[in-house]
DNA sequence: AGAATACGTCAGCTTTGTTGACATTCCAAG
DNA sequence: CTTGGAATGTCAACAAAGCTGACGTATTCT
């Protein structure tokens, strides 16, 4: 099929044209709109955008996060964060309590109101996500996991574990 | 491991569960910034951006290419393309010809210059996607494929398809 | 000749990133 | 205990890159 390098042991040696590296990039760029495509749509209809959406995962996936964990899994400027946490903390969809142990701190959490959006749009996204995994198959799942972890920075690979271990 | 649903005729039932579907876009997230971060680096040296890398990547994978075509591949409208592209003209990576069959076209090609700084780009995203395919193995590339291609809205995959029959 | 297509451009708006300045809170050294 | 520095978060202003809408020009198709 594909010409990467192969041997009897199990220890490749992964032979890799330009080419193949080429698709590779190429598909992950198309994947990536379709990725976002869904979730786009039902942000807009709300006036919202993707950085709102990345917020509100991260909250729900962490409740009672403080701005500067989300700061570090998301990679933006604190300032940048704020805008998109003010809007969304005004429309009553997150929760800004001051922190408990340390008042210089925030709490984050989603409202009942911001839940139902989250459910909504990890829905639709999952949805696809859903359909590409039964369409590749459980073997292919695995390496798309595989691949990504490999091509994440240190850093977001410690951000991405610890949100994994917090899970299971 | 994971716990995907396998029978013994390979017909597998795939039972997914949200933890699993979340891990999986949480991976897409992180990886994506790894996969854009290198190059995005050397383009800030020069005051490009995203875009540039965008119409640069595919007018060296399509010479010739017209704007029309590119509009299709990209995704955006002709007025935020126009503005990138302009600028790339001005600085002389990019040359902008009268079509030869229908004069309305352009074709658009990479100077010289413009295909070192593309050489310089693709490089350093390839470099971290060499050592992703590597570190994962040939048979989570396949996977990884698999599930990136059936992740595409339709119109997207036929852009990549058309790209890669092109190649090969 | 007139309609449709391909491209370029002007003007103005939105989202989301950036830096700079500043208030509040905590902590530790004196 | 006070004071100075570090950490946390907010406000203001600006830039990149997307968008819509309107319009002009050249070319092609009917």
């Amino acid at each position: 099929m594909a010409q990467s390098g192969q041997s009897t042991t199990g220890q490749s040696l992964l032979f890799l044209t330009d080419e193949q590296l080429r698709k590779g990039t190429e598909a992950m760029f198309f994947a990536y709109r379709g990725f976002t495509a869904d979730p786009d749509r039902i942000l807009s209809e709300r006036g919202y955008g993707r950085a709102h959406h990345r917020a509100i995962h991260f909250i729900h996936g962490s409740p009672g996060t403080t701005v500067n964990n989300l700061l570090g899994i998301l990679g933006v400027t604190k300032q940048s964060l704020n805008r998109v946490l003010r809007s969304l903390v005004e429309d009553g969809l997150v929760l800004n309590t001051v922190g408990t142990k340390d008042k210089r701190e925030r709490h984050l959490y989603l409202t009942e109101t911001g839940t139902t959006l989250e459910r909504a749009l990890s829905d639709a996204q999952r949805d696809r996500m859903r359909a590409a995994y039964r369409a590749a198959g459980p073997a292919a799942v695995a390496g798309f996991r595989q691949v990504l972890e490999a091509m994440m920075d240190e850093e977001m690979r410690h951000h991405y574990d610890a949100l994994k271990d917090k899970a299971e």
